[in-house]
DNA sequence: CGGTGGGTTGAGGTATTTCAAGGCTCGTGG
DNA sequence: CCACGAGCCTTGAAATACCTCAACCCACCG
C-alpha cells in the first residue's frame, strides 16, 4: 500500500462533522496519507473502516471490464466517504491529489449506533444524502446535454469549494469527464465555449483556477 | 386525485416484508388504488406517506423544465417507495398500470425508529439499497451504450419479475428508454437486435412479454 | 370501423467521440 | 542554466452512435 501512518490520534474533539455525538475516543484510529493517485480502498473490498478527508480531494469510480471509468463522487475536505451498509466497498477510491484522511473502523461504528439513536439517525442522513446526490446525477448522466452537464459540474464545485471567489479545482479535465459521462476533450470544449462566452475565467495558465463571472447565466444553462 | 379508496386495513399481518418488526396496527393506513397513468405523489411535495406497491407497477421520475425526462426506478409487487429522509419527494411517481398500494405515514416511522433500533436498520437499509441501485444505475447511463443498457434493464427485469419463465413487462418502450437515457426507437432496435440474434423472444404481438433465451449472451453484454 | 396508443423500421441529421496535432508548464538531469 | 520529456490541456477534422423525423403496422376500443 502506498500508506503512511503520520498521527495517532486525531487533533480535533471531534470525527466526524456530522457525528458530532461520536465518542470520538472509541472510534476514531488515525490520519493517514495518500499520496496523489494512490488507491485508499478497492471496490468489492471488505468495508472496515470509513473516511473522512481532511485534506486533499478523493474521487470514487466504479470500471468496467474494458476500463471504461464513471466517477460516482468527488469528496472534498470535511466530506466522509466509504461508508457502506454492506460488507464491501462499492467503488474504489483514489487520492486525487496529496490526501490526508481520518478514518473510524466501521464495526465499531454499527455497535454504537445500536445503542444510540442519534447515531443511527447520523448514518441514516449520511445514506440519505449521498442518495441525493446520486439521483441527481442520474438525471444529469441520463439526460443533460454536454454544457450543462459542464454547468452543473461547475455550480456543484463552486458551492463546495470555492475560497474568495475563486474556485482552485483539484482534478483534471479525465476526472471531470468521467465525472459526467464525456470524453475530456468535450469538456475541455464545453469550458472553452463557457470562457468564451465570458462566463467564467480562467486565472493563470493551468486552466485549473476559475472563476465563475456570470452565476446566473451559468445556473440558467444547468436547467 | 385519481384516488380511489378501497379498504381501510390491510389483510396481511405485516405492513412492510423488509420492516418485519412494525406494530403495524399503528402505522398501516389503507389501501389505495390509482389508475394507470395517475400521479402518486410529486417531486417536491411533502413527502407525508410510504408506499408499497401491493399490485402494479410504478414509475418515479425527475423532468427537466423541456419536459425531459429520466426514471429513476421502477417499483414492482412487493417494492417500497416513497421513502425519504428530508420532508420532500425527489421523484414524481405515477402508476404504470393500475395499482394498488398501500401506505404508512412517515412521521409514525420516525417516531417508532426513535424508539425501535430494529426499525432504525430497516430505514437505513431500505435507503441503502436504493443508493446501491442509483449507484449502479449512474454508471449504465455514464459509460454504456445502448446494446448494453438494454441488456442490463432485461436482466433487472428478469431477476425481478420473471414469473414461469417469460417476463411480462408493465411499462411502455418510452419508460424503458427514459430508464436507460436513451429514446424510445433506440430501445426498439436494440431489442430488434437481441431478438435477431435469438437471445430473447417475444410472445404474442404485444412486444411487451419477453422470454430470454440465452441469458449467458445477455449477460455478456452487460459488462 | 375509425381513432388512438403502442411498436417497428428506415433515412438523414447531429452531438459527441475518436483520432491527431500542437502548446504550455514543470521537474529532472546533463 | 537550459534541454528534454511527461503530463495536461486545447483545438481541429473525421467518424459514429444515437437521435429525430416520418411512415407504417397492429391491437384495442368506444
Amino acid at each position: 500500500m502506498f500508506v503512511n501512518v503520520t498521527g495517532g490520534s486525531a487533533n480535533k474533539p471531534r470525527f466526524l462533522g456530522e457525528l458530532g455525538s461520536l465518542p470520538q475516543n472509541e472510534i476514531i484510529l488515525s490520519e493517514f496519507k495518500y499520496r496523489r493517485g494512490s488507491e485508499i480502498f478497492g471496490e468489492a473490498e471488505p468495508a472496515d473502516y470509513v473516511y473522512q478527508v481532511v485534506d486533499g480531494a478523493v474521487r470514487s469510480y466504479k470500471l468496467l471490464s474494458d476500463g471504461r471509468r464513471q466517477i460516482g463522487a468527488f469528496h472534498l475536505a470535511g466530506d466522509i466517504f466509504g461508508l457502506e451498509n454492506g460488507e464491501a466497498h462499492r467503488f474504489t477510491a483514489e487520492a486525487i491529489v496529496d490526501t490526508t484522511v481520518r478514518l473510524a473502523k466501521r464495526v465499531s461504528l454499527a455497535i454504537v449506533a445500536e445503542h444510540d439513536a442519534a447515531i443511527a439517525r447520523d448514518l441514516l442522513s449520511m445514506t440519505a444524502s449521498n442518495l441525493r446526490h446520486a439521483e441527481d446525477h442520474m438525471l444529469l448522466l441520463g439526460r443533460k446535454t454536454a454544457l450543462e452537464r459542464v454547468a452543473a459540474f461547475l455550480l456543484e464545485m463552486d458551492r463546495r469549494l470555492t475560497a474568495a471567489g475563486v474556485m482552485a479545482l483539484p482534478m483534471c479535465r479525465r476526472d471531470i469527464a468521467d465525472y459526467l459521462g464525456l470524453t475530456l476533450e468535450t469538456v475541455s470544449r464545453a469550458l472553452s465555449v463557457l470562457h468564451d462566452k465570458s462566463i467564467l475565467g480562467f486565472i493563470g495558465q493551468s486552466q485549473r483556477q476559475i472563476v465563475l463571472l456570470d452565476r446566473p447565466k451559468l445556473a440558467e444553462l444547468d436547467l
